[in-house]
This record gives structure tokens, C-alpha cells and sequence, in this order.
DNA sequence: TTCAGGATGTACT
DNA sequence: GTACATCCTGAAC
């Protein structure tokens, strides 16, 4: 099994965003291991971005991990009810992150199925099956994950990311894959930002 | 199939 | 007090 390492999340958000998609997202929730492949990623670059919580060096209690070293998780609560998982990019102090928006359950599906709608998946309707993961705050409800994963470090063992899981038969995607570029979701009030082409996504 | 409206709580002004 | 990197429901088509 190979990890993302601190190499990959030093390297610049945007280009961290796109090779994010393809990637092995690990979540280990006591004995339960959930393994999602991600489909659905927004950069969001501290310095000159309106969207970003640590635009222009914004520091306050909930921006301080975006300040923390490059593959720390940045997890906020959002609309009073949802949760929003990031990965922090770029050297320490450069407060940028990328959003995982969206992802698909490639390993132990049943046990995300429950966290999310408290049901196996074979007994999904079309419509759930549809809005699986397809979303920031889905995506930690079928994953467990809240703000008590807030400022997790890099080197953990129960929320990483990786290049594959042999050991599971999960290959390691290819170098290029393609995928869609457009502008990002949610964020009408950040000005020029708002045309930003910052989210990328592939097909599934 | 699309759409409006409400839920809900924390951060920040 | 206001805004928020969202999601679900129910009604209309």
C-alpha cells in the first residue's frame, strides 16, 4: 500500500486538486475499514482566493488548520448540520486546501451505506444509490467523519489517502486520467472568485 | 424531473 | 444578528 506522502500535498493546490481524483480515500471507524475512490475536488488558495476561510491571511480559531502542515485535515462544520472534509496543501503557513466534494465507495460499501442512510446497500432506492457521495456533506456522513477529525495529521491510522491497496485489489490509477473542469459550488459572495475554474471532477 | 424552502449551530461582524 | 465551501422534503410538472 502506498500513502499520499507530504511530497504530494506540498506540491501546488490546484494540481493537487486534479491528482486527488482517482485516489483511494481510508477510513477506519473502529474495526470497520471503508476505502472511497475520490471523484470530486475544489482547490481553495488562502492568499488570493475570496472563497477561501483564510483568504488574505485570515486567522481565526476555525482557520488555524489551514495554517498546519501539508496533509493535515481540515474539517468544518457547515449550514449548522454538515460536516466539510479538506486536506491542507502547499508549505506550512500557505493556507490552502482542497475540498473533497465527491466519491465513490470502492471497498466495504455496506458499512458506508449505513452511516449514510442506515440501510444496506442492496436495499438502496435508485435515487439513494444516485446521491450516494455525491456531496461534501454526504461524503462525511457515510464516512463518519465530523470535526473531532479537525486537525488530524498526515501520519495517521483513521483517515488517509492512497495510491492503491493491493492487499484489497485496488490498483493505482494511471498517471493522466481525464476529467471535467468547471467553476466551483457555493460560494455566490466571493467576487471575482466565484469564476475561479477551481473544481475538478471525472466521470462515474 | 426540477424547484423552493426549511433545518440547524457556529463563527464572526 | 447574519452568513454559511449543504442536504432533504414535498409539491408541481
Amino acid at each position: 500500500m502506498a500513502r499520499l506522502d507530504r511530497e504530494f500535498f506540498l506540491q501546488d493546490t490546484v494540481a493537487a486538486a486534479q491528482e486527488l481524483l482517482g485516489r483511494y480515500l481510508v477510513r477506519v471507524d473502529g474495526t470497520e475499514v471503508m476505502v472511497c475512490r475520490i471523484t470530486e475536488t475544489e482547490a481553495y488558495v488562502g492568499a488570493i482566493d475570496k472563497a477561501c476561510h483564510a483568504y488574505g491571511g485570515r486567522r481565526t480559531k476555525r482557520t488555524e488548520t489551514l495554517y498546519s502542515a501539508p496533509g493535515t485535515a481540515y474539517v468544518y462544520l457547515i449550514y449548522g448540520m454538515y460536516s466539510c472534509l479538506n486536506f491542507v496543501t502547499g508549505p506550512e503557513g500557505t493556507a490552502s486546501a482542497v475540498l473533497i466534494r465527491g466519491c465513490t465507495p470502492v471497498y466495504n460499501a455496506d458499512a458506508v451505506a449505513r452511516r449514510r442512510f442506515g440501510a444496506e446497500t442492496r436495499k438502496l432506492s435508485a435515487y439513494q444509490r444516485k446521491n450516494f457521495m455525491n456531496g461534501p456533506g454526504k461524503l462525511c456522513k457515510g464516512l463518519s467523519i465530523d470535526r473531532s477529525l479537525n486537525a488530524l495529521p498526515l501520519e495517521n491510522d483513521v483517515l488517509y489517502l492512497a495510491h492503491d491497496l493491493p492487499e484489497l485489489n485496488l490498483p493505482r490509477r494511471p498517471d493522466e486520467i481525464p476529467f471535467h473542469t468547471g467553476k466551483r459550488i457555493g460560494i455566490d459572495y466571493a467576487e471575482e472568485a466565484i469564476d475561479f475554474p477551481w473544481r475538478f471532477w471525472v466521470d462515474e
